[in-house]
DNA sequence: TTGTAAGCGTTATCAT
DNA sequence: ATGATAACGCTTACAA
């Protein structure tokens, strides 16, 4: 019952090539020609049929690309299963995942990269950015070249990138601080522990945890410090700062780091402390099934990674833009009981 | 690169249309040819290609079905939603839903439902069935009829259903208990409002409940009460229960019947009261923000319809069983911080 | 500028 | 039992 091509091309009187080049706007189409079409298109209610198109794509050689420092994290593991099987599921297009994956951050290296991944062909890319105007050039230049680029789990602002896929940070901070309205609502003396300040993500979630901890009675963020994303600094760090704030009873864990941040609490043999941590790493679940962790607040990576892909192949392919600008996902609470 | 049914008409020096017969057993191939065909499928790991497949499944009328008592039920418009989606995503296969819905539950009128999508053609059924024989028995008939059945959202035993894709109801009431375990460690006196005590995912929560509370020290759930989801109902034998318990400081709603029962603990003037509930309707989401709620615990219905949709095409259109007879949702905590 | 025809992979029909 | 051929909808190289 859909409206095909073939059926356009016979009531504007024209040939089925014509309105290919009309529809997409190929050019070499007469300009009255080319409303007449539209118009009809438009009147039918006109949607290419999937099947058909994949099955011309295939000829094509689609490709998208993933930059991201993959190699050891398992958070970026679970985004990269996201993605392919979102690429799987256009495997009838010939779609295909190129993989630039690095262990450090280091912008040299994200440059380097994103320019394999351009040389490579590919039509889209996803990538997680270190946030320096180098990079912010990069994505510009790739944008410019016509590769459709968006940002997961990490933002950068003033490029072309067409959207956002990741978590929302601050929302995520105010989850966990929601978490600890009903488990201690009152006199919370707590203590973060984030990555690094220079990263943005981190601070929203510090924000948004703090501004709820604020709305408590008797309560306050005490110290703050950073782990670096290293369970060893992590240690070393709480362990000073809980040593510091006898007072502290709250340990907030808002990026990695809450394995070495525990250890240091149960070497100092404090007992009735509440934590919260973010993600769901293997680790993290240990020590939530341990109770040294009462609940953790997750970003889905996977979902992460699956809608990356999508988004691109609307863009490429459906030449549809995405929804909006930001594509937050949901921000998982997750205890023992729903692990 | 992948394998198409021309390659392996070549090496085996037969036509397109034997491979596609012996592919797909339908007969009239020489079974040592049949067997030959077969071996080369497998040794160059030949999989169908999905837009070709489509293409001609459009001559087809492909349809699957849906019977659920959807009619002034939020939670069935939210699954019903997702279920659509899903089948908008294979729509290039020329696949349809017919949806059969009423609005009360009723043997009677769901044995009607069943009829009326078998005689319409369609090759699945997704059903959330009544735990009745005669459910079963027209289940059973459906299957031996060749239409690929499975239930959503509540089971039914001694059928050929594929598989349920629903709520874990024991987990949803675990999940539940392990938030009160977070809010209120000790002294817990729990009344708890289900459904209807003939429901067996009602029951299932309140297990799982149970089972948590009873890990806490000095707790207790001291009574129950039905609501038959009816709001007013819910209200009255709430007062009832509470007048008569006034040791209750927590109340767990194991089905519908939040919205009145709150309002009896509201009207009673309880302050002190823990509320858990089920589901995120609009209802409840206001009673989360007020503060009436502290949690509810969320069962996905946008997924199951979208998940009991691709779990049928696979079935339908792949010949592929579902990877597990149980297709557990996840159990979503929501606070007011994250709904 | 426009039309024609072939091709993508699978399935179904009709000969043989 | 098997092969040939057309059909599904879209894209594109080439011819007009």
């Amino acid at each position: 019952m859909p409206v095909t091509v073939k059926q356009i091309a016979e009531l504007a009187g024209v040939s089925r090539g014509t309105v290919d080049r009309a529809l997409n706007g190929r050019g070499n189409v007469r300009p009255e020609v080319e409303k007449r079409i539209l118009k009809i298109a438009e009147e039918m209610g006109y949607t290419p049929n999937r099947a058909g198109k994949a099955l011309a794509y295939q000829r094509k050689n689609l490709s998208f690309g993933i930059a991201a420092n993959i190699e050891g994290n398992e958070f970026f593991a679970d985004l990269l299963r996201g993605a392919k099987v979102a690429t799987d599921e256009y495997s009838d297009f010939g779609l295909t995942l190129k993989i630039a994956g690095g262990r450090r951050y280091d912008a040299a290296q994200q440059l380097r990269q994103l320019s394999a991944l351009q040389a490579a062909g590919v039509s889209g890319i996803a990538v997680c950015p270190l946030n320096l105007p180098e990079i912010e050039e990069k994505i510009n230049s790739l944008v410019a070249a016509g590769i459709k680029v968006i940002t997961v789990n990490s933002d950068i602002e003033n490029t072309g990138r067409l959207c956002y896929v990741g978590c929302n940070y601050y929302q995520s901070g105010v989850t966990a601080g929601g978490m600890l309205r009903l488990m201690r609502p009152q006199e919370v003396k707590a203590g973060i522990v984030t990555g690094s300040i220079r990263m943005l993500g981190h601070n929203h979630r510090m924000k948004g945890f703090s501004d709820m901890v604020k709305t408590l009675p008797d309560s306050a963020v005490v110290d703050v410090c950073e782990s670096l994303d290293e369970q060893e600094i992590a240690y070393e760090e709480t362990l000073k700062m809980l040593k510091s704030h006898p007072e502290i009873n709250t340990l907030y864990f808002a990026a990695a780091g809450a394995v070495g941040g525990v250890r240091a609490a149960v070497d100092l043999g404090l007992s009735d402390l509440t934590v919260i941590s973010c993600d769901d790493t293997r680790e993290i679940r240990k020590m939530v099934r341990l109770g040294l962790i009462q609940a953790t607040v997750c970003q889905q990576p996977y979902q992460q990674g699956y809608r990356a892909v999508q988004i691109l192949f609307d863009a490429v392919v459906n030449n549809i833009p995405p929804a909006q600008e930001f594509c937050y996902m949901d921000n998982i609470i997750r205890i023992r009981e729903n692990l």
